[in-house]
DNA sequence: TTTTTATTTTATAACGATTCTAAAAAAGAT
DNA sequence: ATCTTTTTTAGAATCGTTATAAAATAAAAA
């Protein structure tokens, strides 16, 4: 998964049905070529740029949300006003440090989660989302 | 807990380190004399004013946050980009219709939660959110 | 290729939620 | 009552995000 070469992230993309544009590459390259990220739109456009890479933010905000819908992001809740996306999509937690605004990963197998009640009638569970907010001891 | 009287709520207040003005005798009274209730503060304050009652928005986020931090309130965090409060503060857990936006509690000892990893090194477990998202059928 | 059509990117404006400001009002203390 | 401190308020400012509509690019057709 991680460590993709060029080639596999416009595979990635082409498979998702999304043209290979050279933004999206981009983008892909710094999501999909390191290890599982967590990052905020605007972290991520800072990054690019500050790399000498030319995309607009509207672009990162765009594309972060098509990738989204094509399953390769996730969107992960843990504060208002700030969105996270990670490019891990299997499913797992998170520990979230409240100070720093850092995430990190909880593997689903390490935590055990039991008897979640049925939904209210009519309603369908779509996810289970467990934050542990963490504070410097 | 749910239906105090006028007066609890100036005691509750007085108690909590807050001078019991009357805008925060109206929004106690809203939170506290009625059932366990999830909002935001715009909900809250469109509530408020629709009933004749004259309290500002900007004292509406003032007061939630100092309820909060008082521990009165608690912060429920669901949805980038909307806060909610609500105004039950014992340990519990929330359905979250993404469809509606409403939000339904799940007690406590009705899911089981276990093998909470050992937070990273350095930082302290201050909460365990978790949030059962779901959508129409 | 060149042309045509559809999609994407971009700068910029607009937006909604929230916080800030600083002046007026209210509360509590003397 | 008077003084001091806290609170409220309207309005401006800010932040993150989304919408707009024109220019650029990509893919398809000729």
């Amino acid at each position: 998964m991680t460590h993709r070469s060029f080639d596999g992230i416009k595979n990635l993309l082409t498979s998702a049905g999304l043209r290979p544009t050279r933004q999206r590459l981009v983008i892909g390259r710094a999501l999909f070529e390191r290890g599982n990220l967590h990052f905020t739109p605007e972290d991520l456009h800072a990054e690019l740029v500050n790399e000498g890479l030319r995309v607009s933010l509207s672009t990162v905000y765009n594309n972060l949300h098509k990738f989204t819908s094509a399953g390769l992001l996730r969107e992960v809740v843990v504060e208002s006003g700030k969105t996270f996306f990670d490019s891990n999509t299997n499913p797992h937690h998170h520990f979230f440090d409240e100070d720093t605004g850092s995430l990190y990963d909880i593997s689903e197998d390490e935590i055990l989660i039991q008897n979640v009640p049925a939904p209210p009638e009519g309603l369908l569970i779509s996810g289970v989302d467990v934050v542990v907010r963490v504070v410097k001891a």
